[in-house]
DNA sequence: AGAAGAAGTGAATCACCATTCAGAGCTTCC
DNA sequence: GGAAGCTCTGAATGGTGATTCACTTCTTCT
């Protein structure tokens, strides 16, 4: 018994797994999950190839990490509006605003979380997160259709129909002025996102 | 010269070329663009690996082909509904009825022309076509709100709004009732249709 | 029939990456 | 200081799947 891992040490290790979390994130949201390669990743963290082994049982397992982290960012940041103060209609458009505005300002991430091609973990992960945003906005649109502010309907249809919109807005960009100018593209996808719970003018 | 094509063999070549077609399309519905190799593809046609490139330069070009193929039946189809009879609400509710009954009913295509992850060929060829669909959607949207029939709008946002919508429910099945039941399917998703492009109820 | 040339075959080749591992370099503790 | 046990390295390994190519089989035409 000549040697135990200090606390020291472990912060050390626990730090550089962190670090090469992050330098895959920002790998992954800029080039895309197809040519983020392991080397590449390793690269961008400045260790070796082999050192990812340390942290990850295999590239899969650090895909997957990455894309918890900033799924759940996202659904924590939407959460917080969607159930915060507020009635119904508002909050939802609150919602909408602020899941465009976070995607616009990190393009790469949101494409990256939204729709790159990615493996299969990836892909069951993003599944999983889909449906959450979904129940988010579903359970908005409930509580709107309850309290009479909205009209009667299929709230997980609606809740889909606002993921689904925000996302191709995002992934397939416009050829409208708005997609020159954010605050246009917030304007217009709130509007449409209202309509489409069927908020009152 | 003593060889030269008769009609009959030109015929049977681009039959050949057809039925590859046909089949790598097939496969494609059912097992994705990852698991559509070319030995799995050539298998399923009835002819060698090495077949294949008697009538495509490289894998993606067969790619291509089949995504061009498939993807423009629907333009056609939907075109056909939204450019034809009646007035711009109920044309629309009748292309996303048409648009997504289709998709029910070949689920394994419309997703593989959706959303499933394919190589950057194919994903330029997907962008390309999602803009068509868009197009057509918006310029029914437009027509509405030309003739008073709509609120205005930016025709396309609800346009991308109306194209992701279908393509969330198709790709990402829901939990409520009515995913067992295509017709509760179409019946919320052209209710939220129309609500999204405002239509009056 | 047989020469000339095309299409079809499928095993061999090639490229690309994730993953491994033997050795180098650190840390810990006596 | 130095033995023991860790982390880090990066070239070598291995698997997968597209592509090639020497060869076989089929068509055409004199």
């Amino acid at each position: 018994m000549a040697y135990r891992k200090t606390p020291t040490e472990m912060r050390r290790l626990e730090a550089a797994r962190e670090h090469l979390v992050v330098c895959a994130t920002e790998v992954v949201a800029d080039v895309g999950w197809a040519q983020a390669s392991v080397t590449a990743v390793a690269d961008a963290a400045g260790i070796a190839a082999g050192s990812v082994y340390q942290h990850f049982s295999s590239k899969s397992a650090l895909a997957v990490e990455v894309f918890r982290r900033a799924a759940q960012r996202e659904v924590d940041v939407l959460g917080e509006v969607l159930e915060g103060e507020g009635d119904p209609a508002d909050r939802l458009r609150r919602g909408v605003e602020v899941f465009t505005r976070r995607a616009l300002e990190n393009h790469g991430l949101a494409y990256a979380l939204l729709a790159a091609p990615a493996e299969p973990a990836v892909g069951a992960e993003r599944l999983a997160f889909r449906r959450r945003y979904r129940a988010l906005f579903a359970s908005v649109i409930e509580e709107g259709v309850a309290a009479d502010q909205l009209p009667r309907q299929d709230a997980e249809i609606t809740a889909a129909a606002l993921t689904g919109a925000i996302g191709e807005v995002l992934v397939y960009p416009l050829s409208t002025p708005a997609a020159e100018d954010a605050d246009l593209l917030v304007a217009g996808l709130t509007a449409v996102a209202l309509r489409c719970a069927g908020a009152a003018p």
